[in-house]
DNA sequence: ATAATATCAGTAAAAATTACTATTATTAAA
DNA sequence: TTTAATAATAGTAATTTTTACTGATATTAT
């Protein structure tokens, strides 16, 4: 079988993940990354988010920007996308199970998860917008 | 000022898109207009695209398999994103402007709209996979 | 008809992500 | 603690989706 080895690189990756709430995007990791393993390949980066990922230990957030954000936090719960500077950041809300449920009535598939995204400012750029 | 002169491409495209369910990709709108035109560019479907996304004749849904998918309903609605095929298609579910309000809760920017993406698998998958 | 200009087809470029390959690092067993 | 097996890496190339550019064409108003 196809068994999981150690990489010091993912465990950089998954470590930076777990301590931030920036949602970085793959090459803000890379950038951050670099600073303490400057051989390090966006490849490689690549494939450690994706497989932090299929773990469970992560979240891939796909926005209208045309990249995708990672989440060090796996729990359902839902983002606001700044459409003026295009950086994820969480929402203080309840997750709502129950969306799902309501999705299921007339729908003949099956449906496994939802994903939420609100779109307005983040406080900075709404800040900036009301100076 | 910038004004928008008719083209029979452009009406093409949107006659399209209002006339079908299957939320469809800009290659697979081009390739279906083709059928009419065939000299139409791919560049001219993605202008057209976007420029009746902004006049609020269509919705972009940006979806986890990479590719933008359009719906001619330009009203509030939800979507389910088959993670088997692909393809996208409406939930028959009333939309909840409610979730707004929730949202701005707590958060010190603006709430525009939200985009709620439902994620499994559609009938036509389900019933493969259970055949 | 004519002039002004938005749109087009065709092509090239950009941006994000994935695939490939020879080398290196990790793991388990001898 | 060497050795063997193989997962992971760095570096690079390729792929995919989308946008930008340009000279020709179509639409609109005069």
């Amino acid at each position: 079988m196809q068994t999981t080895k150690y990489s010091r690189q993912r465990e950089a990756v998954k470590e930076y993940l777990k301590g931030t709430y920036s949602h970085p995007t793959a090459d803000e990791v890379y950038q951050e990354i670099r600073t303490i393993y400057p051989n390090i390949s966006l490849g490689t980066v690549y494939r450690n988010l994706n497989l932090l990922v299929e773990q469970g230990e992560a979240m891939k957030l796909t926005t209208e920007g045309g990249k995708d954000h990672f989440d060090g936090n796996p729990m359902l719960h839902y983002h606001l996308y700044c459409e003026r500077c295009g950086r994820v950041s969480d929402i203080a809300m309840e997750p709502m199970q129950q969306l799902n449920t309501l999705a299921q009535v007339g729908h003949a598939g099956t449906i496994r998860s939802h994903s939420l995204l609100f779109l307005g400012e983040c406080e900075n750029c709404c800040k900036q917008n009301a100076g």
